[in-house]
DNA sequence: ACATCTACCTGGAGGC
DNA sequence: TGCCTCCAGGTAGATG
């Protein structure tokens, strides 16, 4: 599934097809994604030039004149470059058509995805306005992780996932890095001491930059914006592996449950 | 403010 | 073969 460098995989594959074009057909096949695609989106982006696109935590931003077009992958979703009339799939619910002939297809089996329509300052909308720091930027560094967990009971694991501490971290990486860091998923994070803070940090941040430069990926499902399978899945430390060798020690990875998802752990490296 | 849980959705895997 | 159940996952929104 699309985590923060499938989404940062995808944005740098269809920016170049997108940026400069001129939209002449929005097609809405299914509009039932987490929330309604709007209706007016045809009216509203025919004959508008695209001025550039960005990425926000796991959205990508399409930006024109008069507003900017938000997209959501979900946990499914996947968009391709087309640049031939192609017979839609049962899930490709959106197409957005430029006047080069070049075609924007959103392609969604589960639907948790997005498409919407914003007018004005994007980071004011209200699916962005709380985001926590990118976790590539200086902004998130060891001193923040400190502060923020400082008398924060919850779990180090469920902390780096949630949004408003920073964004863009799904439960493959979470996993992984913790793995990286020598840290359990359960500890609380409260109890993490400042060198941990920085060295949790910096696997993160290298983590995250590997994969993006592998190409993104991580889900079987997930097809980049050339049509192509992502392979970040063949360097997994402990995700997905429970009762499997850690391929460090030799002990059996752990599998236990927080908040309704499943983390992996090695009990003899990560403390 | 924080912690915990639920809902949304489909396809794939495993059991029988 | 088919039917059933479980699982995967991001994240908003509700509830405690």
């Amino acid at each position: 599934m699309p985590e923060l460098p499938e989404v940062e995989t995808t944005l740098r594959g269809i920016a170049p097809h997108l940026t400069g074009h001129v939209v002449s057909n929005i097609i809405i096949r299914n509009a039932q994604l987490r929330w309604p695609i709007p209706q007016s989106l045809p009216v509203l982006l025919r004959g508008h030039r695209v001025r550039n696109l960005q990425r926000r935590a796991k959205y990508l931003l399409v930006h024109f004149d008069h507003g900017t077009l938000i997209l959501h992958l979900g946990m499914s979703g996947s968009l391709r470059i087309l640049t031939a009339v192609t017979a839609p799939d049962k899930h490709d619910h959106f197409d957005l058509v430029l006047n080069n002939g070049v075609i924007m297809r959103l392609r969604d089996p589960r639907r948790f995805g997005a498409v919407l329509w914003h007018e004005g300052e994007v980071s004011e909308h209200p699916l962005l306005v709380k985001l926590g720091p990118e976790p590539l930027q200086e902004e998130f560094n060891g001193e923040y992780l400190y502060r923020i967990t400082r008398s924060r009971n919850t779990a180090i694991k469920l902390l780096i996932m949630d949004n408003h501490a920073v964004v863009g971290i799904g439960n493959i990486y979470a996993n992984e890095a913790l793995f990286r860091a020598g840290i359990r998923p359960q500890l609380s994070a409260g109890k993490l001491s400042r060198p941990r803070c920085a060295k949790l940090v910096a696997v993160i941040r290298a983590t995250l930059s590997e994969s993006i430069a592998l190409g993104g990926s991580s889900l079987r499902d997930y097809v980049d914006s050339d049509g192509k399978q992502g392979y970040f899945q063949q360097h997994y430390w402990v995700y997905g592996r429970g009762n499997e060798a850690c391929k460090k020690c030799g002990a059996p990875i752990r599998q236990i449950k927080q908040g309704q998802r499943s983390s992996f752990y090695c009990p003899i490296c990560q403390n």
